[in-house]
RNA sequence: GAGCGGUUAGCUCAGUUGGUUAGAGCGCUUGCUUGACAUGCAAGAGGUCGGUGGUUCAAAUCCACUACCGCUCACCA
C-alpha cells in the first residue's frame, strides 16, 4: 500500500463521510458505545435558513464536532442534534426583497402564496445548510434534524404560549414597543441595537394660555410634539414653582397641555423643562402613567405621521415631517434655535433602520418569574460557562430583565394561538386549532395575526428537538444535553432563555457547560462582514485546504476568550500539519511493505522506545484534560508537538537506523513500533483531523484495529468508533525522558557547531564527548552511540564518536578539537582545521558571557538569606545545583576560549 | 455613566495554582533536491512581559494606581 505524494483531502473527505453515514456512526446507537456510560448531548445553535454558513459557523460546528468525536471515542452514547431555525424577520425580508424583484408584493400574492413561497426558500437553504455541515465534516445525527416550524417543534410552541398563559406569565396589552418601520414589526428590547447618531438639539417655547409667559423646551425629535400631552418639571424646581397646574398652548395644533411636576426631571440639563409625549417616548410613557396622560400616537405602522396630527403633517414620513415642523415653528416665532447633539438612537439589528417607540397592542412575556429560576440555578452551581467572565452577562441580564414583547407583525413564523370572538368579544388561548368561541360558541372567531417571535420557539430547542411535549425516549435518554457551544451575542436572546424555558417546563438546567466561542476577525482585526467584504467563505476553505485544516486551525487557534484574526492563508496551519501526518503515514507504509506485524505486547520496549511512549502518554494526558476544560488551544498545540517535534523529528529520525539496516528482524521491529505508535496518533488526532486520520486509518494493515493500550483488541469498522487513547502510568518513564532529553541536548548542540561553521552536510565529523562524573545520562549516550552518530552525520566507525567520563581529559586527546559545552557533559568536535578560529572565539565569548549573567543572578539568590529561610527546600536545592553547573560550565568555557587564543 | 476584556518576539497569540535560561505558529537570516514530507530538514537572530508603586526570599503571574485599545450594558429630554 502507498500513499499519494502529496496529502489530497479533496479525494478522499467525500467518500470518508460517506463512510461514516453509511456505517450510522454518527448515532448514538450505533452500536459502538459504552451504554453504561453518560450520554454526551449538543444541540447545534440552528443556522438560519435566510443564508448560507460562514466562518462564524464554521468555527462554531467545528468545536462542537472536536467535542462530539471526543465523547463518541470515549464511549459515551454521543448524539449532536443539528437543525435549522426559521428566523422569521431575517427569512421574511429576504423573500419579500425576491417578491418585490419581479415586481409583486406579499400583500399581492397574499399570505398563504407567500408562506409556501418562503417555505420554498428555506427548503433550500436548509439543504444548503446540511451539504456545507456535512463538507466541514459535522457528524451530526441527521436522522434527528430538526427545523423550528416542524409540526413537532409547533406543538412545544402551542404547548408553552397556553401553559404561560395559564399561568398568567402571558399577557397582551397596548404598550410602548420598539418598532421597526421597514420591517413593519415590533420588536423585543434585546433586537434594537443602540448606536451613536450625530442629531441636533433643537429650542423652541410653548406660550402659557393665560399669556403669563412662555416655557422653552428642547428637544432632539421636534416631530414629536405633535403628540405632546403634557410639559414637566421637577417639583424642587424654583424656576417653574407657579407654572405647575397652569396650562400651555402647543403650537402648530389647538392642543391644550397641563403643566405637570415629576421627579424625573432634571433640573440640570436644558431648561429643566420637558415636553412630554407618552406615545413616543419610554420615559414620557411613564410620566404619563403617572400623571394620568392622554397617550397619542402619531405615527402609522409604516413610519408616516398618522391622522392623530394636524392634516399638514399627515402621511410625511418622520424625517419630513422634523423639516416642516422645524420650518413652522420657525414660522410662528416659536423657534429658539437649535444645536448639534450626539446621542444614542435604537436601530433595528436586522435591518438597520431607525427604531419608533410606538404603541400597539402586542403580546408579552412576564420574564421576572422565569429570571429567578435562571438566576437560582446558576447559583446552585449548576451553570458552567467557559469562559467565567460570561457569568456577569448572564447574571446582569437576568436581574435587569424587562417583559418580552414576543408578538411579531410578520407572516413567517408560528401564528399566535389565540382566537377572538367578534360576537362575544372573549378571546380564546388552544393548543388546537378551533372553530368556535371557546366562550359563547360563535363560529365568528379569527385568529390572531400575528406570528411569534423566532426566539420563542429557539429557546425550547434543547427540548423541542427530542420530542417534548411528548415523553419521548429521546427526551428521556438526552435530555439534559451536556455542553452548548454558542457565541456571546447570543447570550440573553437564547442561552438564558433556554434555561429559562427548560427550568419553567422541565425543572431542570438544559446543559450543564457553556463553551463560549471566539469572535472570528479578519488580519486587521475588523468583524467579519457582509458589507465589508472580509469574510472568508468556510467552504472556499475546504475546497483549499480541506476540512481538516479547517478545523484543526481554528481549534489551535481557538484560546478561551480571545478572539481569532484570520487570512486565508492562516488555514496553511492545518493543512501543513495534515501533510505532515500524511507523510509520516505515507513513510511508514512504504517501510512497512510486506514485513511482518509484531504485536505491540510481543515487543519489548527498548529506551528510545519508551521515551517516545512516554511523551505520547504525557500528550494523551494533555489531550483528555484539555478537552474536558474546552481548551482547544491547548489540545492543538498538544497534538502538533507530539506528533511533529517528537514522533517526527526524533523517533522517525532514529527508526531509520533500524530500518535501513539489514537485520529482517530489527526492521519488523522497528516497522510494527510506528505502525502501533501511528495507529494511536491517529486515534489521539482523531476529533482534530478526522478525515486524514481516518484514510490513514483505513489503509493500515489489519492490525486489531481498535487495540487499546492493554491489548483489547475490540474490533472496530472505522476510528471514527475506535476507542480513544487513555493515559497510563506504565508508560511513565520520566529517568528516560530526562536522559533522552540529554541526548537531544548532544546532537543539537554538534548540529549547531556544524552549521555556524558551515561544514557541508554530506562531511562526516568525528568527535569526543567527555561526560562529568555525576552525569546521570552518560551510559545512556554510551548505549546510544550509533543514534547519535545517525543524526549529527558523525563518522560510522569505532572512533567516530569517543566517549571518556571524568572531570578532564588528556589535552593530547584534544589536539585540533573544538568544544561545545552542555549539561553535564562536553562535546570536543576535530575540525579546528576547517573552521574559523576567531569566530569560534566570539562565540566562546558570547556563551560565556550568557553563562556568567544566569550564573550571578543564581549567586545572588543563593547569597540571600530569605531565600535560603523561606523557599521551598526542592526549590533551593535546585538552585544549588543550577549554580554548580553553571560554574563547571563556565569553568570549561573559559578553558575552551583560552586554548582556541593560543593557537 | 457602569461593567468586562486586552496590552508578552516584526505579526498573531500561549503562559493553569508566583519558583530554572518567558514559549508556539507565521515572518526573517543561513545552509541543505539527506531514499516520508521543500506544505520539508537543520541551525540562528529577535522580548528589561504597557507604565508607576507595592506585597514577597522570589512577580509576566498577586495588590493598588495609571495610560492606551476594544467590547457590552445604560431612558437624560
Amino acid at each position: 500500500m502507498e500513499l499519494e505524494k502529496r496529502f489530497n483531502p479533496a479525494e478522499f473527505e467525500g467518500r470518508v463521510y460517506q463512510m461514516w453515514q453509511e456505517g450510522n456512526y454518527f448515532s448514538p446507537e450505533s452500536g459502538y458505545a459504552d451504554t453504561g456510560k453518560t450520554p454526551f448531548v449538543i444541540v447545534i445553535p440552528p443556522p438560519n435558513v435566510t443564508g448560507v454558513l460562514h466562518l462564524g459557523h464554521g468555527l462554531n460546528n467545528s468545536l462542537q464536532d472536536v467535542l462530539i468525536r471526543f465523547y463518541r471515542m470515549l464511549g459515551h452514547p454521543t448524539l449532536w442534534v443539528p437543525g435549522t431555525d426559521h428566523a422569521g424577520i431575517a427569512t421574511q425580508n429576504v423573500v419579500e426583497r425576491m417578491v418585490r424583484g419581479r415586481g409583486s408584493s406579499r400583500e399581492q400574492m397574499g399570505r398563504e402564496a407567500f408562506v409556501a413561497e418562503t417555505e420554498r426558500v428555506a427548503l433550500d437553504h436548509k439543504t444548503t445548510i446540511r451539504r456545507q455541515l456535512q463538507k466541514i465534516g459535522a457528524s451530526c445525527d441527521w436522522s434527528r434534524e430538526r427545523f423550528t416550524l416542524d409540526e413537532g417543534l409547533s406543538r412545544a410552541v402551542r404547548e408553552v404560549f397556553v401553559q404561560l398563559y395559564e399561568r398568567n406569565l402571558i399577557y397582551r396589552g397596548n404598550y410602548l414597543v420598539n418598532w421597526c418601520a421597514s420591517c413593519g414589526t415590533a420588536l423585543s428590547d434585546d433586537e434594537v441595537e443602540h448606536s451613536e447618531i450625530q442629531g441636533a438639539l433643537y429650542h423652541y417655547f410653548y406660550p402659557m394660555v393665560d399669556a403669563s409667559g412662555r416655557i422653552e423646551v428642547a428637544t432632539t425629535r421636534p416631530e414629536t410634539m405633535l403628540g405632546d400631552t403634557c410639559v414637566a418639571v421637577n417639583p424642587k424646581d424654583t424656576r417653574y414653582q407657579g407654572c405647575v397646574g397652569k396650562e400651555v398652548r402647543l403650537p402648530l395644533t389647538d392642543r391644550i397641555l397641563p403643566i405637570v411636576a415629576d421627579d424625573y426631571v432634571d433640573m440640570t440639563f436644558g431648561t429643566g423643562a420637558v415636553k412630554v409625549t407618552p406615545g413616543h417616548d419610554a420615559n414620557d410613557y411613564e410620566i404619563g402613567l403617572r400623571h394620568n396622560l392622554e397617550r397619542i400616537n402619531i405615527l402609522n405602522p409604516d413610519g408616516t405621521l398618522s391622522d392623530a396630527v394636524p392634516k399638514r403633517y399627515r402621511g410625511l414620513p418622520v424625517v419630513e415631517a422634523r423639516r416642516r415642523v422645524v420650518a413652522d415653528l420657525k414660522e410662528q416665532g416659536y423657534f429658539l434655535g437649535q444645536e448639534d447633539h450626539n446621542h444614542q438612537v435604537g436601530h433595528c439589528y436586522r435591518c438597520n433602520s431607525l427604531i419608533e417607540p410606538f404603541l400597539s397592542e402586542q403580546w408579552f412575556v412576564r420574564m421576572q418569574p422565569l429570571a429567578e429560576k435562571a438566576l437560582a440555578a446558576w447559583e446552585r452551581g449548576e451553570l458552567l460557562f467557559y469562559p467565567r467572565r460570561w457569568e456577569n452577562t448572564y447574571t446582569h441580564w437576568l436581574r435587569e430583565i424587562r417583559d418580552w414583547c414576543i408578538s411579531r407583525q410578520l407572516w413567517w413564523g408560528h401564528r399566535i394561538p389565540v382566537w377572538y370572538c367578534s360576537d362575544c368579544g372573549q378571546m380564546t388561548v388552544s393548543r388546537e386549532d378551533i372553530s368556535a368561541c371557546g366562550a359563547c360558541g360563535s363560529a365568528g372567531i379569527r385568529q390572531d395575526e400575528d406570528v411569534l417571535d423566532t426566539w420563542f420557539s429557539s429557546w425550547l430547542w434543547p427540548f423541542s428537538t427530542l420530542g417534548w411535549p411528548e415523553e419521548t425516549a429521546d427526551l428521556e435518554q438526552y435530555f439534559p444535553t451536556t455542553t452548548l457551544v454558542t457565541g456571546y451575542d447570543i447570550i440573553f436572546f437564547w442561552v438564558a432563555r433556554m434555561i429559562m424555558a427548560s427550568l419553567e417546563f422541565l425543572e431542570e438546567v438544559p446543559f450543564r457547560d457553556i463553551y463560549i466561542t471566539s469572535l472570528v476577525r479578519d488580519k486587521q482585526g475588523r468583524k467579519m462582514s457582509k458589507s465589508l467584504g472580509n469574510g472568508i467563505d468556510p467552504l472556499e476553505v475546504v475546497d483549499e485546504y480541506g476540512a481538516d485544516a479547517l478545523k484543526f486551525t481554528l481549534a489551535f487557534l481557538s484560546a478561551q476568550g480571545q478572539d481569532i484574526l484570520l487570512g486565508h492563508d492562516t488555514f496553511a496551519i492545518g493543512s501543513k500539519f495534515a501533510n505532515k501526518i500524511w507523510n509520516a503515514a505515507r513513510y511508514l507504509l512504504m517501510n512497512l511493505g510486506e514485513r511482518r506485524v509484531v504485536p505491540l505486547d510481543e515487543i519489548e520496549l527498548r529506551e528510545t522506545d519508551r521515551w517516545i511512549y512516554h511523551r505520547l502518554n504525557y500528550t494523551v494526558e494533555r489531550v483528555q484534560t484539555g478537552m474536558r476544560e474546552y481548551r482547544f488551544d491547548d489540545v492543538g498545540h498538544a497534538v502538533y508537538e507530539f506528533f511533529w517535534n517528537d514522533f517526527c523529528d526524533w523517533y522517525i529520525e532514529l527508526s531509520k537506523l533500524q530500518l535501513y539496516s539489514d537485520d529482517e528482524t530489527e526492521q519488523d521491529r522497528a516497522a510494527s513500533l510506528l505502525l502501533h505508535l501511528l495507529e494511536e496518533s491517529m486515534r489521539l488526532m482523531h476529533p482534530l483531523l478526522p478525515f486524514v486520520t481516518e484514510e490513514i486509518y483505513q489503509k493500515l494493515p489489519a492490525l486489531p484495529r481498535c487495540n487499546d493500550r492493554d491489548g483489547n483488541a475490540e474490533e472496530v469498522p472505522a476510528l471514527i468508533v475506535a476507542r480513544f487513547p487513555e493515559p497510563s502510568v506504565e508508560r511513565e518513564a520520566t529517568e528516560t525522558a530526562t536522559q533522552f532529553a540529554a541526548l537531544q541536548e548532544l546532537v543539537s548542540a554538534v548540529r549547531t557547531l556544524r552549521s555556524e561553521f558551515t561544514l557541508p552536510p554530506a562531511m562526516k565529523v568525528r568527535f569526543l564527548v567527555r561526560t562529568e562524573p555525576r552525569f546521570s545520562a552518560a551510559e545512556f549516550l554510551e548505549r546510544h552511540k550509533g543514534i547519535i552518530a545517525l543524526l549529527t552525520g558523525a563518522d560510522e566507525s569505532d572512533d567516530g564518536i569517543v566517549f571518556v567520563r571524568g572531570d578532564t581529559v588528556d589535552s593530547g586527546r584534544l589536539e585540533g578539537s573544538v568544544a561545545v559545552v552542555g549539561d553535564g557533559f562536553e562535546a570536543h568536535l576535530y575540525v579546528r582545521e576547517l573552521i574559523d578560529v576567531d569566530a569560534a572565539a566570539r562565540r566562546f565569548q558570547k556563551e560565556l558571557e550568557k553563562h556568567e549573567k544566569a550564573f550571578e543572578r543564581s549567586r545572588s539568590k543563593l547569597d540571600s538569606p530569605g531565600f535560603l529561610e523561606k523557599a521551598g527546600a526542592e526549590v533551593v536545592a535546585k538552585e544549588r545545583e543550577r549554580k554548580r553547573e553553571l560554574a563547571t560550565q563556565i569553568a570549561k568555557l573559559q578553558q575552551h576560549l583560552a586554548s582556541l587564543k593560543v593557537n
